[in-house]
DNA sequence: GTCTATACTAGGATAGAC
DNA sequence: GTCTATCCTAGTATAGAC
């Protein structure tokens, strides 16, 4: 197994269960590794395997919501593209999400500065879009902002309700909460 | 020590570490008593701690919140009133939040039922004022169910950005948010 | 690169004295 | 009701063979 097809897997892991929540043991089972393949890997251990977790993330988030939202395209449009997105990635919000597992406990402090660095680059490409449709700088942070909150949000009141219905709303309505502030 | 005192210590270490993240350890560091008492008063242990955080935080959630919104009063004044204890409640967003700390992880499964009770019962009250305010049901709650999104992601989002600026401006939206959909 | 075996620590929980 | 001492399991990590 390469250890590009591994990244992905912890990933799963770490957003469903939290760092804490996840043991060299559960990972071990869900890559089929043992854990001494999994040191080889990963020399200093759990805490290495969030760090590039959090890398694939930043990437990812370039990938597939920054790159995207800085194209060519209507503000509109391009919002409306990046939520299908979301909804995707989130599995209509299922999946939970790093922001959350892995800032949560003191154990997660390593991690603050990347987990904030790839939601700043996503938080700033939306506001450009803002920017782009006409609002105001600030405003149009403010509006970014509010779109990650939503997003966050969303994930965490669905988990706990059961209802992904909720997440599935908030997702649709995030282009009118951006251009038009309204939820 | 009164097990009475004992809770609101619990709930603070709860919602900064999360569930997986408390230990026994940090427990008795926390309340001065050592493990054998804490067992005395909590003979299941750990899950039985974060069990009656949650009915502490529940009726803390009635007193504070879902009955002075019940109470008579202009609707916008009561959310204004609840936004300021929220602000308070979570110290400005520096606190964190049981319903991330106690639903992350499979080790949190026997708390969903209770954590999905209180922040109903939150949702249900603000829904209620939006209805007296001229709302009808289904909107109400859909914007009920935004002001509850906006403060968890208010406080992921602060925490992860280290911005708390940002969850003081969630809060102070509160009130428009539901009665004018606004952010 | 992967395995088995093992060391070591931390966490959850209990026994029994005071 | 609190303490010290102890047990057991699970968790992190390493050694060394293949």
């Amino acid at each position: 197994m390469e250890k590009v097809e591994l990244i992905p897997e912890l990933l799963e892991l770490f957003r469903e269960h939290g760092y804490e929540g996840v043991s060299i043991a559960h990972v071990s089972k869900a890559t089929g590794l043992g854990k001494s393949s999994l040191y080889h890997h990963f020399p200093e251990g759990k805490e290495q395997m969030a760090k590039e977790v959090l890398e694939y993330i930043h990437s990812a988030v370039d990938q597939y919501f920054v790159l995207p939202l800085k194209a060519e395209g209507e503000p509109l449009e391009k919002l409306a593209q990046m939520a299908q997105v979301v909804e995707t990635f989130y599995d209509c919000g299922r999946k939970g999400c790093l922001v959350d597992g892995l800032t949560i406990g003191e154990a997660s402090e390593p991690f603050q500065n990347q987990v904030a660095q790839f939601l700043d680059a996503w938080i700033d490409a939306i506001a450009a879009v803002a920017v782009e449709a006409g609002l105001n700088k600030k405003l149009a942070r403010e509006r970014a902002e509010s779109a990650l909150i939503a997003i966050q949000g969303g994930l965490v009141v669905a988990r706990a309700l059961r209802n992904y219905q909720i997440f599935k709303r908030v997702v649709k309505n995030l282009p009118r909460l951006v251009l038009e502030g309204r939820y």
